[in-house]
DNA sequence: AATGAATGAGGCTTCATTCAT
DNA sequence: GATGAATGAAGCCTCATTCAT
């Protein structure tokens, strides 16, 4: 807070071991909770971290401010993702790549799942970030493609999220990316309005 | 509680309170989970039953037990009725009619989401019985419609057991059942083989 | 609660060690909430009493529910005092010597004064016990001396157990004792009316 | 916060900043101590100040110094108030009015009883200046009155300061000061000599 | 000086699980 | 068999206090 000079570039404070500590966390936190699941214990994640579990919780004073900072890289990903995607290609091929794309990230990091499902499921109120993010960008394919009069019109950017969520839902046995990918294409082919 | 039959002096020891108490347990057991999910404490089930810790950890010695037999009648009724549709229905209505009783079954018994979920994520060491009875009842409506070529061969049953489950999941807001059943249809839809 | 035979004095279950353990943890926290007031650590009093801290909330599932057990005997042997005083001496000793006595169990017990206070402060749903009965007790001494004109009329049972409690806070510095009786003396020589 | 004075660029750094945060947590900590009581956090001080925590750790090393600082005007207030009634009222008049003005401060400024009572109650190292402060105060009440033999000459300035803080303690409900005067005044009625 | 990040001890509470009766 | 008491690990969260910047 103290401005210690309100003009220029002098040395300023930076805090430099709490931007690591913040970063310790959300690496921390990305492979407990996917690990674990969003319940996992958040002194696990300290403890992971190496910091205390005080630095945690001043960092992030709620599980939920944890969680979605985790994954608000990921989620911002999905969002410009939506946005050329919604440029280059065809309707329903957008819609599809994209929730490919979700299967995707899914993959490598697994808690995202549990981010989107987060996102998905709970009062809006937390969350809010993702859930808006995230909604925003289906609901840009979707309304295109329903534009286009290429997929049915009943059905809402939250359903399709939740449908991508439940559809890759703890899936981890090995091959499951090629199972979920073949479900998730099944449920776009219903979407799709036949001619 | 369980007292010792008032009445007569019988020679033997019937151990109808064992089999009494074993009811009152799955009775108990199914409110509870079905109020506070799959996790929730196995004291408050017995709690509820009315009898001590240790005779539900008697009868079931693990929570997983526990919850198989809490819902081995749904499934059994599942496995029944895909029996019955799969002689009595055109292939696609009856899967498309099972997967509705599935929905309208967890509309009832909330515990029984859980149920389906475990039964189709977990280990199938635990919850044998489950997976395999439910696997099954898929599996025979799955064959039928594939057989007819009505529908893709390239799902397997678990995979739209897990479909189902999945989206199923979490719809706790007014109005679920209808989006539900909504996307169930379209996922059906995609599977139907377009001629 | 399985009632194994209605009638006789069988065997029975015992329990003997979950009486002892209650025991244990009452002679416990008599001492722990005697040396760190009513605000010490309950798992302080789970240490002492040698036992582990579920068993101090299974026998005690809050802290007042431990603390007005703790102190129910002597708030117990003070109504009585009551009654007796009441019958065999003049109103205005019997009021000066139940309240002396009261010191004198502050004394023995320091613990008891964080009861009395408790007892004279907290809202009376908690404690409600120790309220009641201190009451009462006090009320039938003051209705006396009143009814016998020797005192005021404008005083309260509960603003003479706060006097009490007031006068007798935190002294703990050597013949305490002796001052707190003389400032109690006084204060009843206030009550005195004149004549 | 803090900011090193917009306006010139001064020779010397006048400290006039730390004279502000001092004032700034005084003042601050007079609200959290009076809405949270003496346990209040530190924190919750230095936020309400708008300072670092670490600053109010070298305004005042201790709790009880910051306590101390707190409540030195009003007992300074008392201080005065002592001589100017010693002078100017009747011996046991002056004592009367000297303890209702405490009552009446305690009435406004909530935290102060707790101010008296640490000085009244904890070892008169920490609080020396309150503790002395205050004894004289009463002190010379006392013996004024006890000159003029109006009252009992064997009661302590410590021992009436704590009847005090006894006697207000905790009165936290509707109409409490009505019932503390009225204590009080039994109290100095307690203390007259009858002749 | 001021700041506020870091630390970790400490207290609370809940349950799964074991075991004596 | 049934009971429920005992246990303690585990997670949560809050602060007092220290210290690097």
């Amino acid at each position: 807070m103290a401005a210690r000079s309100a003009t220029a570039a002098a040395p300023r404070k930076p805090r430099s071991d709490s931007i690591r500590n913040r970063e310790l966390l959300l690496k921390a936190a990305a492979k407990v909770f996917s690990a674990g699941g969003p319940e996992a214990s958040l002194e696990a994640v300290a403890k992971r971290a190496g910091v205390g579990i005080g630095t945690l919780y001043r960092h992030f004073p709620t599980r939920e401010a944890l969680f979605e900072a985790v994954y608000r890289r990921e989620v911002d990903e999905l969002g410009d993702l939506a946005q050329r995607l919604a440029q280059a290609s065809a309707p329903v091929d957008a819609l599809r790549q994209w929730l490919r794309a979700n299967i995707q990230l899914v993959a490598t990091k697994k808690g995202m799942l549990a981010a989107l499902a987060l996102a998905a499921h709970r009062p809006p109120d937390l969350y809010a970030y993702s859930f808006e993010r995230l909604t925003k960008a289906v609901g840009l394919l979707l309304e295109r493609a329903v534009a286009a009069r290429d997929i049915r019109a009943d059905v809402k950017p939250e359903d399709l999220l939740r449908a991508l969520v439940g559809l890759s839902y703890s899936y981890d046995r090995p091959d499951w990316q090629a199972t979920v990918t073949r479900l998730m294409d099944v449920f776009v082919d219903g979407l799709v309005v036949k001619r």
